[in-house]
DNA sequence: ACCCAGGTGGCCC
DNA sequence: GGGCCACATGGG
């Protein structure tokens, strides 16, 4: 089977089984920035709690964030970890966004998607992962997020020889119509997937792709290129 | 008590 | 380029 097509197989069969993730999970585009920073290397119930505090002080706007006391903010996001960090980047970017844009994501979204994504990433606290995250979710650019879970999912099923970054993403793109739900969607059903089964040795047999798997490929073992 | 979580940046070699 | 490490709280 095309590989174009046991990808989207994949998908379907994710989809099927979990259903729609209807990710990400935020009111506004500024949310899902904060958000993306947040939830790196922390639980996204912590980070529901941490937004919900700054909900409630009125801080979810980029002027009002960019103005707070940092300890206020540290205070409200201290649920998700690293809050001094966190908190010196979500003000950080926040300031960004109000210098160069008044605020206005669309205009920080509305110029062309490289020139986006390069300035995401100058950003302190902003890696690859959630640039694209940003990209992908915040402002419906199509850009493939490759997190650890989908890292995890390529080597389990050996779909990609490597492990890096840019190699990942570029497998997915390469092998998916060009559709931001698509992606939103896709990326959502893989965390999914890693957080349920994926994570255990053997592979759990509840898997909802082993067994019968698309790739035709043996599932018992681990690759280790990278992942 | 230990391990992990929707990473990133800094350092070292 | 790869391999560690700190960053910090909260849940299993």
């Amino acid at each position: 089977m095309p590989l174009n097509d046991a990808l989207l197989e994949a998908y379907h069969q994710l989809l099927t089984h979990f259903g729609s993730q209807h990710w990400w999970p935020a009111d506004t585009a500024f949310e899902v920035m904060i958000g993306a920073i947040l939830t790196q290397q922390s639980r996204w119930l912590s980070v529901e709690e941490s937004i919900c505090n700054l909900k409630k002080k009125g801080l979810l706007e980029p002027e009002a964030l960019a103005n707070a006391a940092p300890q206020e903010v540290e205070e409200a996001i201290k649920p998700s970890g690293f809050y001094h960090q966190k908190a010196a980047r979500i003000q950080n970017l926040s300031r960004y966004l109000v210098e160069h844009y008044n605020g206005d994501l669309d205009r920080f979204f509305g110029r062309e998607l490289l020139q986006v994504r390069n300035e995401l990433l100058q950003l302190d606290g902003v890696g690859p992962e959630t640039a694209d995250s940003i990209l992908l979710y915040a402002g419906a650019k199509c850009v493939f997020v490759v997190d650890a879970y989908t890292v995890r999912f390529c080597s389990r099923f050996g779909l990609t020889k490597e492990g890096r970054y840019d190699a990942v993403k570029s497998f997915f793109e390469a092998g998916l119509p060009r559709n931001v739900s698509l992606y939103r969607e896709f990326h959502a059903l893989i965390v999914q997937l890693g957080k349920q089964y994926c994570r255990a040795r053997p592979l759990c047999e509840k898997c909802p792709l082993s067994g019968k798997c698309v790739y035709g490929l043996e599932m018992n073992s681990e690759k280790t290129n990278k992942g």
